[in-house]
DNA sequence: TGCAGAATTTCATATTATGGGATAAAATTT
DNA sequence: AAATTTTATCCCATAATATGAAATTCTGCA
């Protein structure tokens, strides 16, 4: 064929690993895929952020677009297409979770008026599966896919719920990194024994400035918690007062969500 | 490399045009997202279902799971992974109608009880951009991202109520192809046009048996139809009372929604 | 403990992806 | 209207990359 992958040369972003032992030609298709998702981009532009030649950029779009991945107006540039829609929406339907919370987190984000969030846990990390927006102009940084935190957010707070204290220090370490020091891991373990002991958490500005929210675990058929929801807003509108008030409709919602997941009892781990 | 592509055989599957003209490697592992979309697959299904060796099914799907799109589970198979929600979320925000349009379609839904679809045309057929399943247990057999003839769903008659008769005619041989005669064509054509004078469109278990439906145009700045939307249910929930009702009700819908798309006019054709 | 099916890795081969450049088609300017 | 720039598409020799057969390692189960 005939290129220089990334030999020498700055190139080589440090993406995770390393290896890309297999498909260049896949993985290159879903850079350029992903570059699309970030709003309409021209073929040029595409070319260079990704380092590829125009011919080769060109062809993998074509290729995507060929397949309704992209769409592609002559003058514009590239967006994301129908298949991603149709994907998304199969890729609910395959999460039973969020089928389920869906009309639930509906419902809360009318009743609260703010961003209401469901999430999975993944790995070390919390996986947001769906967000409701509020009636309050207030933007919550976070996207349908991503992941965050488990210990610094309040979705993540409420998954881990359950752990042990000695799983709490290792996340807490693996989260904060460099930043950690043991005396923040003991104010920070004192609040999550309450969490704990309460079945709920709160997010005091501590993974987003000026954002505060209230979580609470969802359980499955055996007292396991799979998923958790929470609600957040600016801290102007969250009062320690109202916090407490939240928490009780909150734990509410995923009682009633965990309900339709089969878990009917109320011994907090089996 | 090392496979035989499709050289003689009876491989080759009927897939539109042709021409594999550029990238074997993207295209498969665009396959292997959608054989993942059907429901959990494993890999000895995926690569007998897609013609593949093992090995390369599973390296294209290694790909795939690595950068997330799918998810793997060791004795269970793939399903699509988070990564397609995020860029299903992408796709939804970066169609402005889909946002603007899912309160109206909600609350349409909660009023009727039945299913809701929003719908745009891409090239000759109908692309449904949004579902929302209603209260009643009634199967709609459509899917976001998916196409439709125009000439024989209530969403797609709307998006060509401002058509020319010639242009009708055009669609609808090409719809109905060989089953076409000119006197069913006469039939569809009155109803067409009293369908265009009302600015409403029904479809009385045309395209699918036993489910009838009430549509609009929606406009966007120009006057030009820029969507449509459709309220379906099962024909014993849709006599021909409850449809005229209906009309007023999605149409009322429509109205609203072109609104925010910048539509005051009441010149239908600008 | 051993088996059977599933998951993963290896590696020589040549098929397929690559990119430089040529060509065509629009916009934009002169 | 002609010239110029920008954008889109195509072509093709080259060799780097994807391929598939088979070997190996896992994993659950009897």
């Amino acid at each position: 064929m005939g290129l220089k992958q990334s030999t020498s040369k700055a190139a080589a972003k440090p993406r995770e690993a390393a290896a890309p032992s297999g498909s260049q030609t896949l993985l290159r298709g879903l850079d350029v895929l992903e570059a699309a998702a970030g709003g309409v981009i021209g073929l040029a532009e595409l070319a260079e952020r990704l380092e590829l030649t125009r011919s080769t950029a060109h062809r993998l779009a074509s290729v995507l677009v060929e397949r309704r991945y992209l769409a592609f107006a002559p003058r514009e540039g590239y967006t994301l297409g129908p298949k991603l829609l149709e994907l998304g929406f199969s890729a609910r339907q395959q999460m039973n979770i969020i089928r389920i919370a869906a009309p639930h987190l509906e419902a809360l984000s009318v009743a609260t008026e703010d961003t209401v969030h469901l999430g999975v846990q993944e790995g070390a990390l919390a996986l947001y599966l769906d967000k409701i927006p509020g009636r309050r102009r207030v933007e919550i940084g976070s996207r349908v896919g991503e992941r965050q935190p488990l210990t610094t957010t309040g979705l993540g707070k409420a998954l881990i719920l359950d752990e042990s204290e000695e799983r709490w220090h290792e996340l807490f370490m693996a989260d904060l990194g460099a930043r950690a020091t043991e005396n923040a891991f003991r104010i920070w373990l004192k609040r999550m024994r309450a969490y704990a002991r309460d079945g709920h958490a709160f997010d005091l500005e501590e993974n987003e400035d000026r954002i505060r929210c209230v979580s609470a675990p969802i359980r499955e058929a055996g007292g396991r918690i799979a998923a958790s929801i929470s609600v957040s807003s600016a801290a102007q509108y969250m009062s320690d007062h109202r916090m407490e008030q939240l928490a009780k409709e909150v734990k509410a919602t995923t009682a009633a969500i965990s309900r339709e997941l089969g878990w009917r009892g109320d011994s907090p781990r089996a």
